[in-house]
DNA sequence: CCTACCGATCGGTAGG
DNA sequence: CCTACCGATCGGTAGG
């Protein structure tokens, strides 16, 4: 066995594991590149030779261009979930578990403008995907569709146990929220505005924290 | 005089009139083109296709890529300014002309939709440009900060004649007003989803048409 | 995993 | 405004 040189991307000197470690490295790499040069500005030679690697060598673990894009995007979700979600999943939910989930998130884009260098991911491939068709627009798409449904999932609870008042409709608030989010990431990454995430944070009081409409507070 | 062929950008056949406007037909359709494939996605070559030029003809008329860019920003603003900003501009400063003016925005997001290709060009680019530096970024960034003092400025009239609440802070509300359109543009490009504008203006009822923070009523 | 290569396209220039 | 061209880079393939 293993008599030939070609079998499939690893190199015969690798193991299953060491290529699999590889294909990390190069998902990681994508999606910091990804988010500052966009989707379609992540080439396969800038990725070849950030990583000293050959183009063929990149390519091989994913066999396109768009097979790329739509690992980054996994990458960058997995990411997401790990920093965002999971801290805050087994508190109560509802109010509590949203307000978390929102402190998270305005972490989880003030990290990104230090520490990742282009802000978020899905924003930019959203933007960058917005108008055309394909695989990797559809799978932008579900993934907000993802966030916009855990927001979505706590207003609900919120409301059905009498911590937000009964005419706050969670799509609608749900739909302020996420604007609220873009704004903060614009913010940071276009404008380095470090008071943004206070902005914020106002912001998220004045909609989670008293009554939207009818002015009356929560039970809180 | 005009015995060289070479005279600049424009042809010996062509009087300065024609160049310009040939100049404007180049605009006319890098807008249309950078707001969907993103501005470094706006090529010279499908500009020349697209308008039946070569690209020398195209190039010649700005110089550089970069100088291409810039001017289709420009393009752009004053698009914005014409289909926004005009309509509105005579109206009676403060709340009256900053609810016309937001319900022009969201008219001017929903037409993009249809008649523009893509979405709107600074949105795009400012996601784009975000992270790096240069005259694009500070152009786009120049732009941004515009439209935020159209919105502030009109909001501080609003607190002085007692059209809101003494405790809005300007700056905060054009923050939270600014994240409503990112999210609007978003919903209407990403999702086609016509029920956005609707979301948009309940929001800035809630925004604007009732008091934040104290639940108190505006004059109206 | 590599080298070596493909056709296509990029931004831009020379010269008229 | 054009033709003709430049070097660089694109995504991807052949073959080992």
């Amino acid at each position: 066995m293993r008599t030939a040189g070609y079998d499939g991307c690893m190199s015969p000197r690798k193991s299953a594991a060491e290529a699999r470690r590889t294909r990390e490295r190069i998902i990681e790499r994508s999606v910091a590149i990804g988010s500052v040069e966009g989707l379609e500005g992540l080439t396969i030679g800038r990725l070849a030779t950030d990583l000293g690697m050959s183009k063929a060598g990149v390519l091989g673990h994913f066999g396109s261009k768009q097979a790329l894009q739509l690992a980054a995007l996994h990458g960058a979700s997995e990411l997401f979930t790990r920093l965002v979600w999971e801290p805050v999943a087994d508190l109560r939910p509802g109010l509590v578990r949203l307000r978390a989930f929102c402190e998270a998130w305005i972490r989880y884009l003030e990290q990104e403008r230090t520490a990742f260098p282009g802000g978020c991911l899905f924003t930019a491939a959203s933007v960058e995907f917005d108008t055309r068709g394909g695989p990797v627009h559809d799978t932008v798409a579900r993934f907000m569709l993802r966030g916009r449904r855990l927001l979505v999932n706590d207003l609900r609870i919120a409301v059905e146990v009498g911590e937000l008042p009964d005419d706050v409709e969670p799509e609608q608030l749900a739909f302020e929220l996420h604007g609220l989010y873009m704004g903060l990431n614009q913010e940071l990454q276009l404008f380095a505005d470090a008071t943004a995430p206070a902005r914020t944070r106002r912001a998220l009081d004045r909609l989670l924290g008293a009554a939207p409409e009818t002015g009356a507070p929560p039970k809180s």
